[in-house]
DNA sequence: GGACTTTTTGGGAGCGTTCCCAAGTCATGC
DNA sequence: GCATGACTTGGGAACGCTCCCAAAAAGTCC
């Protein structure tokens, strides 16, 4: 028979008994094409069954259609959260909607940042969304440096003139702690998220924010560093029980620590939210199954991704000058454990 | 100055002194090329930095280095479920190790699913590996056809010829129930994944087959069906519970079911082991952190990923003739509630 | 030292697009 | 009827690379 391999643009003009250039024109909907040819043109796409060859566009246009995703962040932590898929599926919606690929790379040693180092170039991605948290991770820095559009989840006090979407971690805390006072708890402890990171950082300031809005001093005994993980939040929740036995509201930075907490509350005889409400932080759905459902503030994870994904294609055409910095509101959640 | 965006192969042979064909050899490090050129060559490169362009590259190999990673699943499972996570984790690795990018699509409409069509041609990825699990999903079928590489993670009764990777449900299943009756358990309950899914079918049969080894009568009482998760697990205990309250064990074909059904034991007044034994299947993080740890089936999730893109890339490698089939086992681990 | 073999090298052709310029077509107006 | 301008259209050039062939260089043997 005839064509091996995918139909060309060449094939697609010689059918519609058109030259090459107007098939083009035709297949990017471009301007001045009469309508008895673009007809013909979008029969023949239709019959061969023609799709684009990327690469050969790529080639000439300077432009690939692809946005990285790159994660450096530990397995557990991948693992665990359900923050990386909730933004994950936001940020792909969103290009599939733009009609771009997620190219997405796990930076999990030193070996495959090297590799990826070489792959991010405007040659092979038009832009790059990186998703780390963790204060480390030289990676956005000379990406901006390579001239290619950059948008970071997740505020970096390490590049703070990056282009970047974060939740507003600080209001949302305040408005947890608030919730606390306002419900009449007067000794509201914290299990803070890990202070190393901006979101744990963050989370602890609008803590604190809160207390002093409501006229209260701040107890250092009242604060305790947690790693996010439901083993740190039990571990320091004992560790508060023993300083301050007298709490009677703990706001945990994380869900899981929420509920880590909780656990470490009842096991000292404690009843929740009775002696000691707890308000956690992020919405994941095992909050809202718990019994009773945990109050928290919700992350709008999904629009998370979807804004930064929106963003980046914003630089990638150029139509910003500098960065962006976009901050989404959170929302709390009122359940039954405060 | 020069080089606006990044150097070209002309320009590494230019600075090295030599021509570009044998720029080209000493960077995919072929055949003959005397050391002292190589040298110069590969100086130039480091100076000035130089990626090969894989769009240029693209289109006269075709090969694109990239394998496209086809999630056709709900929000709601690829929220819930550890399962995607650590696949994802295993393909990254693998195919980083390899040095090939993977493209992500998940799949949540058919507008999407369209789109994609048109993506995953030879043109774009080199292979395309699938993760949809259930039966539904006429993807892969006419990317065969398309003669792309394919390989699913899951084995899938609608497409018996396909290349898969699997985990050894059936025999996990069975390895469960029989440490059941091993313990001294004779009335062995179920809580099936969906029948609708090959994962929950295999897990069924499997504990039907640990039965009639055992030469125990098979009991539609002591048989009821969940869709995997926590909630479902526990509506299908206290079901069971009604049909067969003299059940002194459970197996439960996810570990979320496991969950949700020891908190239905144990709200019925049950104690777990103590009363009823219950074993769970996946091997997820919060099994283990459960009190006491979920005895549960392991799959290796990240040897699932990795096994699932080394065969794509043997197929793209054109290795094997026909389809594979691999089929990995699991791994009994016993923790307190059994 | 010359004829021959082997290794090494340079560069033309071509991959499938887009871009752009020159040429062709068609009304319009006088 | 013919110049003028506005749309359309065809196809050359270029994007950066690999493949391959022929030429050059380096060995080898008698």
């Amino acid at each position: 028979m005839s064509a091996v391999g995918p139909p060309t643009l060449e094939q697609v003009a010689a059918r519609a008994g058109v030259g090459r250039g107007t098939a083009s024109r035709v297949i990017n909907g471009s301007s001045q094409v009469s309508p008895r040819t673009r007809e013909a043109v979008l029969q023949a796409v239709a019959d061969l069954g023609y799709v684009p060859n990327q690469a050969a566009r790529a080639l000439v246009t300077r432009r690939t259609g692809m946005v990285a995703l790159v994660i450096a962040e530990s397995e557990e932590r991948i693992f665990g959260e359900p923050f990386f898929a909730g933004v994950v599926r936001g940020i792909s919606a969103e290009l599939a909607d733009a009609s771009r690929q997620l190219v997405l790379s796990l930076v999990q040693s030193a070996e495959q940042a090297d590799r990826l180092h070489g792959f991010l170039s405007p040659a092979h991605v038009d832009g790059v969304l990186a998703l780390s948290i963790h204060d480390d991770g030289a990676l956005p820095v000379d990406l901006s440096a390579r001239g290619i559009p950059t948008v970071l989840g997740g505020r970096s006090e390490r590049w703070p003139e990056a282009s970047y979407v974060d939740v507003d971690n600080r209001a949302g805390a305040r408005t947890a702690v608030q919730h606390l006072l306002k419900r009449g708890r007067r000794t509201v402890a914290t299990v803070t998220g890990p202070q190393g990171m901006t979101a744990g950082r963050d989370r602890r300031d609008g803590y604190g924010d809160a207390l002093r809005d409501a006229g209260l001093a701040a107890d250092p005994a009242l604060v305790a560093e947690g790693d996010f993980s439901e083993a740190s939040g039990h571990a320091a929740t004992r560790a508060l029980l023993e300083r301050r036995p007298d709490l009677d509201a703990v706001f945990a930075a994380s869900d899981l620590m929420a509920l880590g907490a909780i656990r470490a509350l009842r096991e000292a005889g404690r009843s929740v939210p009775g002696d000691v409400a707890v308000v956690g932080f992020d919405g994941i759905p095992r909050a809202a199954s718990h019994e009773p459902p945990l109050t928290t503030v919700v992350q709008p994870l999904d629009r998370l991704g979807r804004e930064m994904a929106r963003m980046v294609l914003r630089h990638v055409e150029g139509t910003p000058g500098g960065p962006e910095q976009l901050v989404l509101p959170v929302e709390l959640a009122v359940g039954g454990t405060s």
